[in-house]
RNA sequence: GGGCGUAUAGCUCAGCUGGCUAGAGCGCCACGUUGACAUCGUGGAGGUCGCAGGUUCAAGUCCUGCUACGCCCA
């Protein structure tokens, strides 16, 4: 029999158990059974970007707690931890770690390998795609281990020999495959328009990651002639774009605009003839009410020309540069030819702020006003503050420019996608009002191609046409059993390598997938979707998807376009989404606000146990501040169970008690109602976790088992300390050793460690019992035989009069085991009758003269059930 | 500008479909150590439940408006 300790070292316990935990397997997933037997977790596969903070150990625990749940009920858990390392994020490290760029045109070096010694003012070395991709998989799995040793000490119960990562073979297999079957269903097409573009990383991004700033800007108010005679003003922030302006809108009804319409204006300083049209996106109120479109200045411009049948001006580069143009040939037409050359000839190259600037002068000169007279800007331009569309990791504007990009269909299916959503359940129900609105705001269609290198490739080739260009209309596709394919370096089908780029050769698609379009996947990565069609079905659709509420609009919500896409199915039936952690100044915890607090110190200090609790007092959706308090509250706890584990345990083996006693030997009406009130707390905390509110579930179990500690133990202890084996005692023992086990086993999934720790001491069984994390919940089950006796009613009565003699004792100031030698308890007859039958257990707890005792029938005081009177004794009695 | 959420003791939070004489923990104050626990126990003091109206026999709990904060979107 293990000795047990008299203190708990958590750090020890901590780094024993989850070795334990590891070589026993009991979190792995059994794949032999079959769906229903199964609860299926879908995690965020977080961007391991090398920094952690206690957002992730909060987020990450509460699934932990529903998945340590639903392990109790019985259930076969399937619950994988995945890495989304592609993408920008890491690329962006790489970089800076290794002062590398890449290359796409150089050739692979085998023999290059990445430095970390490099200084700031080195050159940045630039690097074949091959190497860098090489320079990215170091990073990620140095990350990576970090996550992990982090994941393994919080104690979640992951099956970790189920890891994968977005950028793995087995994921770049699923994400081709989604595509290909996307391409099948045509869902997926890849069209030359306007996308909204990074200028810095010079890649497309997708409407989800795109992020609205504040930025000050300036209105400039520009004078347009009118051919034939006349002039109006407008209004614009972008003057730099003048060059490319193609037409000049105001709204429909504006009458101070209608009798333009139809006629032509003459650009400043560029002479271009443009239509003065109708524009339903022209408001009034903004600006002189009639505004140009330029291609491109925003997305109203997109979409309008779009529609327009006008021709496109490209003046802004795909690295944010004024391209040069040549006026005179089309679409730069000029009524001045050689003055639009000159005055654009000073702007090419330059980045669109400097243009901007330049512009600006170039306009306030005398003569570049309508019909040559004055300045074409009429006052200085106006300060104002903007909205601007920004990269989500971006700095600077993005620009739309138009680029082959592959995109998904989504606008067309936004009634279907939010039939989806209602066919999931949402926790806190609130939430799916943001997937709601997400949807219902959509403008753009799903852009998933990327001009980046560290991603999972298309499996497409373009075959090259007699005049050496891609024929970008008949894609190749690879076939399913190629896959992963790279086809930068494999071949199309009936093609060899000598045919790469040469007419009537192939040139293979050289963008990668957005990090998004692997992601949505990971219910299909985890149940190999398109692979194995029986894996698939004991997975799929899962049961919970737990994560946070600013990743609605993209992991959840491409995670269910997916789904629907490839199987017209939702793909999980349960979102729980979690809240936020604030800094004490209710601020989000961010990297960029630098108000991060880093995990490692706080399971130092606190214990994984303290830390979890934490966690888990937070309910679903709620934002939560970072109180370090909380944390030892948290650890008070666990050694609140370690404590009163060692008292129980120590009794049953002065008792020599071994195995759980018979219900039939719990007679006692105080033992009796203590087993009614976890009758309530069972019922309690069971129905809180199936609603995956694990937070109201602590709190009763937690509470409840205080009571137990500070009451129930300490009246009992006086039976239970007698040394001939009475029914009295037998009673006791019993009531104790169902109350522990109980307790212990509904605050498991909440303090993992000390739990299994006491559990180890002498609870340990064989089979499920073997850890208390795979012992069963309890159940009423386990309380049947028990008799109701005075019911809740007599505890009440012993908590309350204790509590009176409590503190007649701490008035007078003297110790919880000073005598009394009177006590007289008033109250109404059922009351009474109730306290009877736990007298004894009160007198002894409260070392009370049996002498002295006196019951009253009466009305007791307002709001009270008892009227006590409590008569100290003289002095304490010995022994 | 639109939407969602939050506002309850000094602090962090519970209070489900209205019945509370409004709770817990932390912190604070006082007292108490020979048998689970000083990583503790006992007791105590703390609140006109953001503001203003309304519904109701009854409102922290429902309705309307406002204010502050957080987030999402434009």
């Amino acid at each position: 029999m293990t000795e047990i300790p008299k203190k708990f070292d958590h750090a020890e316990a901590e780094s024993r158990w989850a070795a334990a935990w590891e070589k026993s397997g009991i979190y792995r997933w059994d794949e032999s059974l079959g769906r229903d037997a199964t609860f299926v977790v879908d995690t965020p596969p977080p961007t391991v970007s090398g920094s952690l903070h206690v957002g992730h150990v909060f987020s990450y625990t509460h699934q932990d707690l529903v998945v340590r749940y639903q392990r109790m009920l019985g259930k076969n858990i399937a619950y994988p931890m995945g890495w989304d390392d592609n993408g920008l994020p890491t690329e962006r490290r790489v970089q800076n770690i290794f002062g590398i760029r890449c290359d796409p045109a150089l050739p692979y070096d085998p023999a290059w390998k990445p430095r970390r010694d490099k200084k700031k003012d080195d050159e940045i070395e630039q690097v074949s795609r091959r190497n860098f991709i090489e320079a990215c998989a170091i990073i990620t799995e140095e990350d990576e281990r970090a996550f992990e040793d982090l994941w393994r000490r919080l104690g979640l119960s992951l099956d970790w020999s189920r890891t994968y990562a977005t950028i793995d073979e087995h994921c770049r297999r699923i994400s081709q495959l989604s595509f290909l079957d996307l391409v099948a269903k045509g869902q997926v097409y890849n069209t030359e328009s306007p996308t909204m573009w990074d200028v810095d990383f010079q890649t497309a991004v997708a409407q989800a990651e795109v992020e609205d700033r504040g930025r000050p800007g300036f209105m400039h108010d520009l004078r347009f002639a009118v051919k034939g005679g006349g002039e109006f003003t407008i209004s614009t922030t972008r003057p730099e774009l003048l060059a490319a302006c193609i037409a000049v809108v105001a709204h429909p009804d504006d009458a101070r605009f209608k009798p333009l319409f139809g006629q032509t204006a003459i650009t400043p300083l560029f002479g271009a003839e443009v239509p003065i049209l109708a524009a339903d996106h022209a408001d009034p109120e903004k600006g002189t009410g009639i505004l140009m479109v330029c291609t491109f200045g925003d997305a109203n411009d997109v979409d309008w020309w779009k529609q327009s049948g006008l021709p496109l001006k490209q003046v802004i580069g795909m690295d944010g540069r004024m391209v040069p143009v040549t006026f005179g040939e089309a679409p730069f037409a000029s009524v001045d030819v050689d003055r639009a050359q000159r005055t654009y000839d000073q702007i090419a190259g330059l980045w669109t702020k400097q243009a901007k600037t330049r512009i600006a002068e170039l306009l306030r000169e005398d003569g570049s006003g309508p019909h040559g007279q004055g300045a074409a800007m009429i006052a200085e331009p106006q300060p104002i503050e903007h909205p601007v569309k920004f990269y989500e990791k971006g700095d600077r504007p993005l620009e739309f420019v138009p680029t082959r990009q592959w995109f998904v269909k989504i606008l067309e299916h936004k009634a279907a996608l939010l039939e989806q959503g209602r066919k999931i359940d949402w926790h806190p129900a609130y939430m799916r009002t943001r997937y709601d609105h997400w949807v219902e705001g959509l403008n753009q269609d799903w852009c998933i191609s990327r001009q980046r290198y560290f991603g999972v490739p298309f499996p497409v080739w373009y075959p090259v046409r007699d005049n050496g260009l891609p024929d970008f209309r008949q894609p190749i596709y690879a076939d399913r059993d190629q896959l992963p394919i790279d086809p930068m370096s494999a071949c199309p089908a009936g093609f060899d390598e000598s045919q790469r780029g040469k007419p009537g050769g192939f040139l293979g698609d050289p963008d990668v997938m957005d990090t998004w379009a692997t992601s949505s996947l990971t219910p299909q990565i985890m149940s190999h979707w398109g692979l194995d069609a029986e894996r698939h079905a004991r997975l799929f659709p899962m049961d919970v998807r737990p994560q946070s509420h600013e990743i609605i609009r993209t992991w959840a919500f491409y995670t269910i376009v997916k789904a629907w896409m490839h199987e017209n199915e939702i793909p999980w039936r349960n979102v729980l989404i979690s809240g936020w952690i604030l800094d004490p100044d209710r601020k989000k915890m961010s990297k960029s606000k630098g108000n991060v607090v880093t995990p490692g110190h706080l399971l130092d200090q606190h214990s994984v146990d303290g830390v979890r609790y934490w966690a888990a007092r937070a309910r679903l959706g709620a934002d939560t501040a970072f109180d370090e308090t909380v944390f030892k509250v948290g650890k008070r706890l666990a050694t609140k169970i370690f404590n009163a584990s060692r008292f129980v345990f120590s009794q049953l083996d002065r008792a020599g008690v071994t195995q759980a006693l018979p219900a039939a030997a719990i007679v006692e009406p105080l033992d009796q109602a203590m087993v009614a009130r976890l009758r309530q707390v069972l019922k309690q905390a069971t129905d809180a976790f199936e609603r995956f509110d694990y937070a109201a579930a602590l709190q009763t179990a937690e509470e409840s088992f205080w009571q137990f500690c500070d009451h129930y133990v300490e009246l009992v202890k006086g039976r239970s300390y007698a040394d001939e084996d009475t029914p009295g005692r037998r009673s006791a023992l019993a009531a104790l050793r169902l109350g522990l086990s109980t307790y212990l086993r509904l605050l498991a999934p909440f303090l993992p460690y000390v739990t299994e720790e006491v559990w180890s001491w002498r609870l340990t069984g064989t089979g499920r019992e073997a850890s208390i994390h795979t012992s069963p919940w309890p159940d009423q089950n386990e309380l049947l035989g028990i008799g109701e006796g005075a019911g809740a009613l007599a505890m009440t009565a012993a908590v309350e009069v204790t509590s009176k003699i409590r503190g007649a004792k701490s008035d007078a100031q003297k110790s919880l085991r000073w005598p009394v030698a009177r006590l007289e308890v008033r109250g109404r007859g059922e009351d009474l009758d109730a306290f009877r039958a736990v007298q004894a257990d009160v007198i002894e707890a409260g070392n009370v003269d049996p002498a002295g005792l006196s019951l009253e029938i009466g009305e007791p005081t307002e709001g009270e059930r008892f009227a006590v009177t409590v008569g100290l004794g003289e002095e304490p009695t010995e022994g």
